[in-house]
DNA sequence: GCATAAGGAATGAACGTTCATTCTGTGACG
DNA sequence: CGTCACAGAATGAACGTTCATTCCTTATGC
Protein backbone atom coordinates (compact mmCIF):
# COMPACT_ATOMS: atom_id res chain seq x y z
CA UNK A 1 0.00 0.00 0.00
CA UNK A 2 1.18 3.71 -0.85
CA UNK A 3 2.95 5.33 2.10
CA UNK A 4 0.96 8.01 3.42
CA UNK A 5 4.18 9.55 4.91
CA UNK A 6 6.13 9.31 1.33
CA UNK A 7 3.72 11.52 -0.26
CA UNK A 8 3.19 13.92 2.14
CA UNK A 9 7.12 14.36 2.26
CA UNK A 10 7.15 15.06 -1.40
CA UNK A 11 4.30 17.24 -0.89
CA UNK A 12 6.45 19.23 1.15
CA UNK A 13 9.14 19.19 -0.51
CA UNK A 14 7.73 20.29 -4.03
CA UNK A 15 5.90 22.60 -2.22
CA UNK A 16 8.77 24.58 -0.85
CA UNK A 17 11.33 24.13 -3.76
CA UNK A 18 9.26 25.72 -6.24
CA UNK A 19 7.81 28.44 -3.99
CA UNK A 20 11.42 29.49 -3.42
CA UNK A 21 12.73 28.75 -6.95
CA UNK A 22 10.04 28.04 -9.70
CA UNK A 23 8.91 25.64 -11.42
CA UNK A 24 12.66 24.88 -13.55
CA UNK A 25 14.61 25.54 -10.55
CA UNK A 26 12.92 22.66 -8.96
CA UNK A 27 13.78 19.46 -11.12
CA UNK A 28 12.21 16.49 -9.89
CA UNK A 29 15.57 14.82 -8.83
CA UNK A 30 16.10 17.67 -6.35
CA UNK A 31 12.47 17.31 -5.39
CA UNK A 32 12.94 13.45 -4.66
CA UNK A 33 16.49 14.80 -2.52
CA UNK A 34 14.47 16.77 -0.23
CA UNK A 35 11.88 14.39 0.47
CA UNK A 36 14.32 11.88 1.21
CA UNK A 37 13.03 9.88 -1.64
CA UNK A 38 13.90 7.88 -5.04
CA UNK A 39 13.02 9.73 -8.02
CA UNK A 40 11.40 7.43 -9.30
CA UNK A 41 8.99 7.19 -6.17
CA UNK A 42 7.77 10.22 -7.14
CA UNK A 43 6.04 8.92 -9.93
CA UNK A 44 3.96 5.92 -7.60
CA UNK A 45 1.95 9.21 -6.47
CA UNK A 46 1.57 11.30 -9.15
CA UNK A 47 1.43 10.87 -12.90
CA UNK A 48 4.12 13.59 -14.12
CA UNK A 49 5.20 16.57 -12.95
CA UNK A 50 2.37 18.73 -14.42
CA UNK A 51 0.01 16.95 -12.04
CA UNK A 52 2.06 17.71 -9.06
CA UNK A 53 2.12 20.95 -9.90
CA UNK A 54 -1.97 21.33 -10.41
CA UNK A 55 -2.58 19.19 -7.37
CA UNK A 56 -0.17 21.36 -5.14
CA UNK A 57 -2.15 24.12 -6.51
CA UNK A 58 -5.39 22.78 -5.77
CA UNK A 59 -4.28 21.66 -2.48
CA UNK A 60 -3.26 25.18 -1.78
CA UNK A 61 -6.67 26.69 -2.88
CA UNK A 62 -8.85 24.14 -0.83
CA UNK A 63 -6.26 25.08 2.11
CA UNK A 64 -7.64 29.23 1.84
CA UNK A 65 -11.27 28.67 1.87
CA UNK A 66 -11.58 28.31 5.45
CA UNK A 67 -9.05 30.83 6.40
CA UNK A 68 -10.85 33.94 4.65
CA UNK A 69 -13.70 32.82 5.60
CA UNK A 70 -13.60 32.35 8.71
CA UNK A 71 -16.18 34.57 10.62
CA UNK A 72 -17.40 36.16 7.62
CA UNK A 73 -20.94 37.41 7.72
CA UNK A 74 -22.67 37.35 4.76
CA UNK A 75 -25.58 39.26 6.39
CA UNK A 76 -23.17 42.08 7.13
CA UNK A 77 -22.95 45.47 5.14
CA UNK A 78 -21.12 45.72 1.90
CA UNK A 79 -18.07 47.68 2.30
CA UNK A 80 -17.59 45.10 6.26
CA UNK A 81 -17.47 42.18 4.38
CA UNK A 82 -14.66 43.11 1.80
CA UNK A 83 -12.41 44.54 4.44
CA UNK A 84 -13.02 41.14 6.10
CA UNK A 85 -11.91 39.18 3.27
CA UNK A 86 -9.83 41.42 1.68
CA UNK A 87 -7.72 41.77 4.79
CA UNK A 88 -8.27 38.34 5.54
CA UNK A 89 -6.47 36.97 2.21
CA UNK A 90 -4.17 39.53 2.42
CA UNK A 91 -3.03 38.79 6.29
CA UNK A 92 -2.73 34.84 4.44
CA UNK A 93 -0.52 36.01 1.98
CA UNK A 94 1.58 37.49 4.39
CA UNK A 95 1.51 34.63 6.84
CA UNK A 96 1.97 31.69 4.76
CA UNK A 97 4.72 33.19 1.93
CA UNK A 98 5.18 30.10 0.77
CA UNK A 99 1.66 29.78 -0.28
CA UNK A 100 2.02 32.79 -2.06
CA UNK A 101 5.01 32.37 -4.00
CA UNK A 102 3.63 29.08 -5.37
CA UNK A 103 0.28 30.73 -5.60
CA UNK A 104 1.79 33.03 -7.99
CA UNK A 105 4.37 31.06 -9.58
CA UNK A 106 1.38 29.23 -10.59
CA UNK A 107 -0.63 31.91 -12.13
CA UNK A 108 2.14 33.46 -13.78
CA UNK A 109 2.66 30.01 -15.83
CA UNK A 110 0.70 28.26 -19.03
CA UNK A 111 -0.86 26.43 -16.26
CA UNK A 112 -2.28 29.54 -14.38
CA UNK A 113 -3.47 30.87 -17.46
CA UNK A 114 -5.33 27.95 -18.41
CA UNK A 115 -7.23 27.76 -14.89
CA UNK A 116 -8.42 30.79 -15.19
CA UNK A 117 -9.81 30.37 -18.28
CA UNK A 118 -11.69 27.59 -16.86
CA UNK A 119 -12.66 29.69 -14.08
CA UNK A 120 -13.81 32.60 -15.79
CA UNK A 121 -15.53 31.16 -19.00
CA UNK A 122 -16.88 28.75 -16.41
CA UNK A 123 -19.32 30.87 -14.22
CA UNK A 124 -16.03 31.57 -11.72
CA UNK A 125 -17.01 28.49 -9.63
CA UNK A 126 -14.98 29.07 -6.14
CA UNK A 127 -15.08 32.36 -5.95
CA UNK A 128 -18.45 32.76 -5.26
CA UNK A 129 -18.06 34.66 -2.18
CA UNK A 130 -16.17 37.47 -4.11
CA UNK A 131 -18.97 37.15 -7.22
CA UNK A 132 -21.87 36.91 -4.89
CA UNK A 133 -20.47 40.44 -3.21
CA UNK A 134 -19.66 42.11 -5.94
CA UNK A 135 -22.88 41.28 -7.84
CA UNK A 136 -24.61 42.18 -4.07
CA UNK A 137 -22.69 45.53 -4.19
CA UNK A 138 -23.52 46.96 -7.80
CA UNK A 139 -27.50 45.93 -7.20
CA UNK A 140 -27.62 47.89 -4.02
CA UNK A 141 -25.67 50.70 -5.90
CA UNK A 142 -23.01 50.73 -3.32
CA UNK A 143 -20.76 49.16 -5.72
CA UNK A 144 -19.30 50.55 -9.22
CA UNK A 145 -20.79 48.91 -12.36
CA UNK A 146 -18.15 47.85 -13.90
CA UNK A 147 -17.51 44.03 -15.82
CA UNK A 148 -16.91 41.74 -12.84
CA UNK A 149 -13.87 40.83 -14.37
CA UNK A 150 -11.96 44.63 -13.60
CA UNK A 151 -13.69 44.51 -10.22
CA UNK A 152 -11.78 41.75 -9.52
CA UNK A 153 -8.78 43.16 -11.03
CA UNK A 154 -8.95 46.38 -8.95
CA UNK A 155 -9.26 44.51 -5.86
CA UNK A 156 -7.00 41.47 -6.00
CA UNK A 157 -4.40 43.42 -8.07
CA UNK A 158 -3.07 45.54 -5.53
CA UNK A 159 -3.72 42.83 -3.03
CA UNK A 160 -1.40 40.51 -4.60
CA UNK A 161 1.12 43.41 -5.23
CA UNK A 162 1.29 44.43 -1.84
CA UNK A 163 2.02 41.05 -0.78
CA UNK A 164 4.83 40.24 -2.73
CA UNK A 165 6.40 43.20 -2.03
CA UNK A 166 5.82 42.55 1.61
CA UNK A 167 7.46 39.19 0.89
CA UNK A 168 10.26 40.25 -0.90
CA UNK A 169 10.83 42.55 1.80
CA UNK A 170 10.07 45.99 -0.08
CA UNK A 171 7.58 47.32 2.68
CA UNK A 172 6.32 45.87 5.93
CA UNK A 173 3.33 45.46 6.53
CA UNK A 174 1.90 45.75 9.80
CA UNK A 175 -1.94 45.41 10.84
CA UNK A 176 -2.40 49.09 10.49
CA UNK A 177 -0.93 49.15 6.79
CA UNK A 178 -2.63 45.84 5.74
CA UNK A 179 -6.40 47.86 6.81
CA UNK A 180 -5.43 50.84 5.12
CA UNK A 181 -4.18 49.08 1.72
CA UNK A 182 -7.65 46.67 1.67
CA UNK A 183 -9.61 50.18 2.33
CA UNK A 184 -7.97 51.68 -0.71
CA UNK A 185 -9.09 49.04 -2.64
CA UNK A 186 -12.40 49.33 -0.93
CA UNK A 187 -12.32 52.97 -2.17
CA UNK A 188 -11.20 51.92 -6.05
CA UNK A 189 -14.10 49.53 -6.16
CA UNK A 190 -17.10 51.59 -3.98
CA UNK A 191 -19.31 54.31 -5.80
CA UNK A 192 -17.95 57.96 -5.11
CA UNK A 193 -20.70 59.83 -2.95
CA UNK A 194 -21.81 62.64 -6.04
CA UNK A 195 -19.93 65.75 -6.22
CA UNK A 196 -16.77 64.95 -4.88
CA UNK A 197 -14.10 65.52 -7.50
CA UNK B 1 30.48 44.71 -40.41
CA UNK B 2 27.65 43.46 -38.78
CA UNK B 3 24.37 43.06 -40.63
CA UNK B 4 21.95 45.80 -39.49
CA UNK B 5 18.71 43.51 -40.67
CA UNK B 6 20.16 40.06 -39.26
CA UNK B 7 19.82 41.64 -35.55
CA UNK B 8 16.61 43.39 -35.99
CA UNK B 9 15.38 40.29 -37.10
CA UNK B 10 16.53 37.74 -34.20
CA UNK B 11 15.23 41.29 -31.60
CA UNK B 12 11.71 40.66 -33.64
CA UNK B 13 11.59 36.68 -33.58
CA UNK B 14 13.43 36.94 -30.07
CA UNK B 15 10.37 39.20 -28.81
CA UNK B 16 7.54 37.53 -30.44
CA UNK B 17 8.24 33.95 -29.43
CA UNK B 18 9.11 35.09 -26.14
CA UNK B 19 6.32 37.09 -25.70
CA UNK B 20 3.94 34.14 -26.91
CA UNK B 21 5.63 31.43 -25.21
CA UNK B 22 7.55 32.79 -22.52
CA UNK B 23 11.29 32.56 -21.44
CA UNK B 24 11.07 28.86 -21.36
CA UNK B 25 8.76 27.90 -24.55
CA UNK B 26 11.66 29.99 -26.61
CA UNK B 27 14.77 28.49 -27.51
CA UNK B 28 17.64 29.62 -28.67
CA UNK B 29 17.32 27.32 -32.00
CA UNK B 30 13.91 28.29 -32.40
CA UNK B 31 14.62 32.37 -32.43
CA UNK B 32 17.32 31.28 -34.59
CA UNK B 33 14.79 29.50 -37.36
CA UNK B 34 12.17 32.37 -36.62
CA UNK B 35 14.95 35.23 -37.54
CA UNK B 36 16.35 32.77 -40.85
CA UNK B 37 19.18 32.89 -39.09
CA UNK B 38 22.18 30.07 -37.92
CA UNK B 39 21.83 29.52 -34.56
CA UNK B 40 25.55 30.66 -33.95
CA UNK B 41 24.59 33.64 -35.75
CA UNK B 42 22.44 34.98 -32.29
CA UNK B 43 25.73 35.01 -30.36
CA UNK B 44 27.49 37.37 -32.69
CA UNK B 45 25.15 40.08 -31.46
CA UNK B 46 24.36 39.09 -28.29
CA UNK B 47 26.60 37.46 -25.67
CA UNK B 48 24.63 34.79 -24.37
CA UNK B 49 20.87 34.65 -23.65
CA UNK B 50 20.25 36.53 -20.68
CA UNK B 51 21.86 39.08 -22.48
CA UNK B 52 19.48 39.44 -25.40
CA UNK B 53 16.85 39.18 -23.15
CA UNK B 54 17.34 42.36 -20.49
CA UNK B 55 18.55 44.16 -24.14
CA UNK B 56 15.17 43.01 -25.21
CA UNK B 57 13.52 44.64 -21.73
CA UNK B 58 15.86 47.51 -21.88
CA UNK B 59 14.29 48.15 -25.32
CA UNK B 60 10.70 48.36 -24.23
CA UNK B 61 10.91 49.89 -21.45
CA UNK B 62 12.50 52.90 -23.99
CA UNK B 63 9.99 53.05 -25.91
CA UNK B 64 7.44 53.10 -23.54
CA UNK B 65 8.47 56.52 -21.76
CA UNK B 66 7.75 58.95 -25.00
CA UNK B 67 4.44 57.25 -25.34
CA UNK B 68 2.77 58.05 -21.80
CA UNK B 69 4.47 60.99 -21.64
CA UNK B 70 3.27 62.43 -24.76
CA UNK B 71 1.00 65.63 -23.97
CA UNK B 72 2.11 65.21 -19.98
CA UNK B 73 1.46 68.81 -18.49
CA UNK B 74 3.33 68.82 -15.22
CA UNK B 75 1.60 71.82 -14.19
CA UNK B 76 -1.92 70.70 -14.15
CA UNK B 77 -4.05 69.47 -11.14
CA UNK B 78 -3.16 65.97 -9.56
CA UNK B 79 -5.90 63.84 -10.85
CA UNK B 80 -5.55 65.26 -14.33
CA UNK B 81 -2.00 63.95 -14.30
CA UNK B 82 -2.73 60.59 -13.18
CA UNK B 83 -5.64 60.15 -15.59
CA UNK B 84 -3.21 60.91 -18.00
CA UNK B 85 -0.66 59.10 -17.35
CA UNK B 86 -2.67 55.88 -15.99
CA UNK B 87 -4.93 55.87 -19.36
CA UNK B 88 -1.95 56.29 -21.60
CA UNK B 89 -0.31 53.40 -20.13
CA UNK B 90 -3.12 50.98 -20.10
CA UNK B 91 -3.70 52.14 -23.83
CA UNK B 92 -0.23 51.57 -24.75
CA UNK B 93 -0.65 48.14 -23.15
CA UNK B 94 -3.75 47.12 -25.02
CA UNK B 95 -2.18 48.41 -28.37
CA UNK B 96 1.26 46.68 -28.19
CA UNK B 97 -0.31 43.32 -26.56
CA UNK B 98 3.41 41.67 -27.42
CA UNK B 99 5.33 44.00 -25.38
CA UNK B 100 2.65 43.81 -22.61
CA UNK B 101 3.31 39.89 -22.82
CA UNK B 102 6.89 40.57 -22.73
CA UNK B 103 7.06 42.96 -20.41
CA UNK B 104 5.28 40.67 -17.87
CA UNK B 105 7.21 37.47 -18.51
CA UNK B 106 10.19 39.72 -17.74
CA UNK B 107 8.19 41.07 -14.26
CA UNK B 108 7.88 37.28 -12.93
CA UNK B 109 11.07 36.43 -13.96
CA UNK B 110 14.38 36.05 -12.14
CA UNK B 111 15.41 39.04 -14.12
CA UNK B 112 12.55 41.58 -13.35
CA UNK B 113 12.71 40.87 -9.35
CA UNK B 114 16.36 41.52 -9.57
CA UNK B 115 15.56 44.97 -11.65
CA UNK B 116 12.67 46.05 -9.54
CA UNK B 117 15.16 45.46 -6.56
CA UNK B 118 17.48 47.84 -7.65
CA UNK B 119 14.67 50.31 -8.65
CA UNK B 120 13.18 50.63 -5.52
CA UNK B 121 16.35 50.71 -3.59
CA UNK B 122 17.99 52.58 -5.99
CA UNK B 123 15.35 55.47 -5.46
CA UNK B 124 13.58 54.59 -8.03
CA UNK B 125 15.00 56.16 -11.22
CA UNK B 126 13.13 55.68 -14.55
CA UNK B 127 9.73 55.69 -12.44
CA UNK B 128 10.82 59.71 -11.52
CA UNK B 129 6.87 61.06 -13.34
CA UNK B 130 4.99 58.58 -10.70
CA UNK B 131 6.96 59.16 -8.24
CA UNK B 132 6.95 62.79 -8.28
CA UNK B 133 3.09 62.34 -9.01
CA UNK B 134 2.28 60.61 -5.63
CA UNK B 135 5.17 62.82 -3.56
CA UNK B 136 3.44 66.16 -4.67
CA UNK B 137 -0.22 64.90 -4.19
CA UNK B 138 0.92 63.29 -0.80
CA UNK B 139 2.23 66.98 0.09
CA UNK B 140 -1.09 68.66 -1.35
CA UNK B 141 -3.07 66.30 0.87
CA UNK B 142 -4.60 65.50 -2.43
CA UNK B 143 -2.73 61.25 -2.25
CA UNK B 144 -3.46 58.74 0.71
CA UNK B 145 -0.66 59.46 3.31
CA UNK B 146 0.47 55.71 2.23
CA UNK B 147 4.66 54.27 1.27
CA UNK B 148 5.43 55.21 -2.41
CA UNK B 149 5.18 51.05 -2.98
CA UNK B 150 2.12 50.76 -1.67
CA UNK B 151 0.94 53.40 -4.04
CA UNK B 152 2.75 52.33 -6.83
CA UNK B 153 0.96 48.42 -6.19
CA UNK B 154 -2.60 50.31 -5.76
CA UNK B 155 -2.16 52.20 -9.39
CA UNK B 156 -0.29 50.06 -11.03
CA UNK B 157 -1.75 46.54 -9.71
CA UNK B 158 -5.08 47.58 -11.36
CA UNK B 159 -3.43 48.55 -14.54
CA UNK B 160 -1.35 45.33 -15.17
CA UNK B 161 -4.26 42.92 -14.25
CA UNK B 162 -6.89 45.02 -16.53
CA UNK B 163 -4.23 44.50 -19.72
CA UNK B 164 -3.80 40.69 -19.55
CA UNK B 165 -7.37 40.08 -19.08
CA UNK B 166 -8.17 41.76 -22.28
CA UNK B 167 -5.19 40.17 -24.12
CA UNK B 168 -6.18 37.06 -22.85
CA UNK B 169 -9.94 37.95 -24.03
CA UNK B 170 -11.87 37.87 -20.56
CA UNK B 171 -12.88 41.77 -20.80
CA UNK B 172 -12.97 43.57 -23.90
CA UNK B 173 -12.28 47.06 -23.30
CA UNK B 174 -13.10 50.53 -25.09
CA UNK B 175 -12.13 53.91 -24.21
CA UNK B 176 -14.88 53.90 -21.60
CA UNK B 177 -13.62 51.36 -20.04
CA UNK B 178 -10.45 52.49 -19.97
CA UNK B 179 -10.85 55.92 -18.60
CA UNK B 180 -13.61 54.04 -16.15
CA UNK B 181 -11.06 51.92 -14.72
CA UNK B 182 -8.38 54.39 -14.53
CA UNK B 183 -10.51 57.04 -12.61
CA UNK B 184 -11.54 53.69 -10.16
CA UNK B 185 -7.80 53.39 -9.60
CA UNK B 186 -7.67 56.99 -9.02
CA UNK B 187 -10.52 56.64 -6.35
CA UNK B 188 -8.21 53.72 -4.55
CA UNK B 189 -5.14 56.56 -4.43
CA UNK B 190 -7.11 59.64 -3.77
CA UNK B 191 -7.67 60.83 -0.53
CA UNK B 192 -11.43 60.28 0.34
CA UNK B 193 -13.64 63.10 1.48
CA UNK B 194 -13.94 63.16 4.94
CA UNK B 195 -17.54 62.10 6.42
CA UNK B 196 -18.08 59.25 3.35
CA UNK B 197 -18.48 56.15 4.79
C1' DG C 1 7.44 -16.73 -0.76
C1' DC C 2 4.86 -13.61 -2.98
C1' DA C 3 3.06 -9.05 -3.94
C1' DT C 4 3.82 -4.59 -3.74
C1' DA C 5 6.59 -0.32 -2.47
C1' DA C 6 10.89 2.03 -3.02
C1' DG C 7 15.16 3.01 -4.99
C1' DG C 8 18.24 5.09 -8.19
C1' DA C 9 21.00 4.15 -12.37
C1' DA C 10 19.87 4.40 -17.11
C1' DT C 11 17.59 6.70 -20.96
C1' DG C 12 16.59 9.89 -24.33
C1' DA C 13 15.00 14.39 -25.46
C1' DA C 14 15.91 19.25 -25.26
C1' DC C 15 18.62 22.97 -24.30
C1' DG C 16 22.40 26.78 -24.52
C1' DT C 17 26.60 27.32 -26.42
C1' DT C 18 30.83 26.50 -29.29
C1' DC C 19 33.67 26.13 -33.26
C1' DA C 20 35.46 24.37 -37.56
C1' DT C 21 33.86 25.44 -41.83
C1' DT C 22 31.55 27.92 -45.68
C1' DC C 23 30.06 31.95 -47.83
C1' DT C 24 30.30 36.81 -49.36
C1' DG C 25 31.77 41.11 -50.59
C1' DT C 26 35.72 44.05 -51.17
C1' DG C 27 40.16 45.73 -52.69
C1' DA C 28 44.68 44.74 -54.89
C1' DC C 29 46.98 43.42 -58.78
C1' DG C 30 48.12 42.24 -63.63
C1' DC D 1 38.17 44.27 -66.71
C1' DG D 2 39.03 39.78 -64.77
C1' DT D 3 41.16 37.21 -61.17
C1' DC D 4 42.65 36.25 -56.87
C1' DA D 5 43.28 36.66 -51.84
C1' DC D 6 41.52 37.82 -47.71
C1' DA D 7 38.52 39.49 -43.67
C1' DG D 8 35.00 38.70 -41.18
C1' DA D 9 29.96 37.39 -41.20
C1' DA D 10 27.17 33.41 -41.14
C1' DT D 11 26.34 28.70 -40.50
C1' DG D 12 24.67 24.44 -38.29
C1' DA D 13 26.44 20.01 -36.67
C1' DA D 14 28.30 18.68 -32.44
C1' DC D 15 29.05 18.99 -27.43
C1' DG D 16 28.20 18.87 -22.62
C1' DT D 17 24.49 19.45 -19.40
C1' DT D 18 20.23 19.09 -17.44
C1' DC D 19 15.91 17.24 -16.92
C1' DA D 20 11.61 14.26 -16.76
C1' DT D 21 10.65 9.78 -17.03
C1' DT D 22 11.38 4.70 -17.19
C1' DC D 23 12.61 0.31 -15.67
C1' DC D 24 15.04 -3.17 -13.53
C1' DT D 25 16.61 -4.31 -8.95
C1' DT D 26 16.18 -4.49 -4.05
C1' DA D 27 13.58 -4.16 0.28
C1' DT D 28 9.50 -4.81 3.02
C1' DG D 29 5.28 -6.45 4.88
C1' DC D 30 1.96 -10.08 5.05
Amino acid sequence: MPNIDKRSEIVRAARELIAENGFHGAPMSMIAAHANVGAGTIYRYFENKDVLITELYKDLEERMYPVILKGYASDRPIRERFLHLGTALLRHFIESPLDFRYLEQFHNSPYGTEFRRDKILGKMEGCDVFRDLFEDGISRQVVKELPLVILFDLAFGPILAVARDHILGFVMLDELLITRTIEACWDGIKRQAPGTL
